[in-house]
DNA sequence: GTCTATAACTCGATAGAC
DNA sequence: GTCTATCGAGTTATAGAC
């Protein structure tokens, strides 16, 4: 009855809402409306369910970047969308996107695949964008990283703080100084 | 013979490396080459040992922030050399800080001072290095807090990658834009 | 797919000697 | 400050019935 995608799913939401940390497998189990003995059922093991959970995370993260990029938009329009989509999908799942961050950093088994996971696949759609804000052809490689590293960081502020209206801000400046730039040249 | 201090030294130094993750009260103990039963002697409990390790970091912060602002150098010179110092200064304890920083996301009882305490006591430095870069002054606030946004940022992409070059490039690219707006002022 | 039972450990914390 | 001993609870994972 309770099948494998509607337990996985579930223990993103949770996982999202709640954290990691040191939870157990039987306690997750119980969160999630089942029992331990069906999750080893399903995923083999506690580090097997994770593993299932970090593949899942970067689904939806392929998924959201395919949303986001619209190309038809005019570009400066597009880092805004760009922005907002990320800042919208981030309060759902930021906690658990960092906390997964953190995980890969330690080379935790089940997180490994995040090591480049989290970051290769972002970077052409922003280069993409960078060009058609008149970006310097030499400038758009390290460009699109500033960017994506900006935005990582603003939400990493805006998790810990929740001052939304400063980050907002922050997030308007880089945008005025790469226009900026691109009308001068 | 082991004292509380370099009990916690030791701790500090060993979680920067492995993580804190799920690690139990022994076996931290034996890497730390004590009992047990000492870390609670000294600490009271796992908890206690965490929430004196989050107030250790805090302190080594605003050592590292004090000894990175040097009012006395050429300001454009001030945002290299405090890229350099964060570098550094992460690639030892970087992991234990995103960790953290995702504790304290999740409002974890021992991590909850980081909500303010990693972002808040940073702004006023980078507000004066904004300043002495002629940034307009309704712009100083929020472009101060996108560069330590971009900063945390780039370290969360140093940490993951380890490219260190694409990263440098990407740093190198925001002290370009903010430089080059202050020329045409 | 779902359940109970249980093996085999490890956990945090405490007691109390030295 | 350091040690051993131990309590009571909770852990992952497995066995096997239904």
């Amino acid at each position: 009855m309770t099948g494998r995608q509607a337990l996985l799913d579930r223990a993103v939401d949770y996982l999202s809402r709640s954290g990691i940390g040191d939870i157990s497998l039987r306690r997750l189990a119980e969160e999630l409306g089942t029992s331990h003995r069906m999750v080893i059922y399903h995923f083999g093991s506690r580090d097997g369910l994770l593993t299932a959970v970090v593949a899942e995370v970067e689904r939806q993260q392929r998924d959201l970047l395919d949303a986001v990029m619209d190309p038809d938009l005019p570009t400066i329009e597009q880092g805004r969308d760009y922005w907002r989509a990320v800042v919208a999908a981030t309060e759902r799942h930021g906690r658990l996107f960092f906390e997964l961050g953190a995980h890969a950093m330690q080379d935790r088994e089940h997180a490994r695949p995040l090591r480049r996971g989290l970051i290769d696949p972002w970077l052409p759609p922003l280069e993409a964008l960078c060009r058609g804000l008149d970006v310097p052809e030499q400038d758009v490689i390290p460009t699109a990283r500033l960017a994506l590293a900006t935005a990582r960081g603003l939400l990493f502020d805006l998790l810990l703080t929740g001052d939304r209206v400063e980050v907002d801000a922050a997030a308007e400046q880089l945008n005025q100084l790469l226009v900026r730039r691109s009308l001068r040249s």
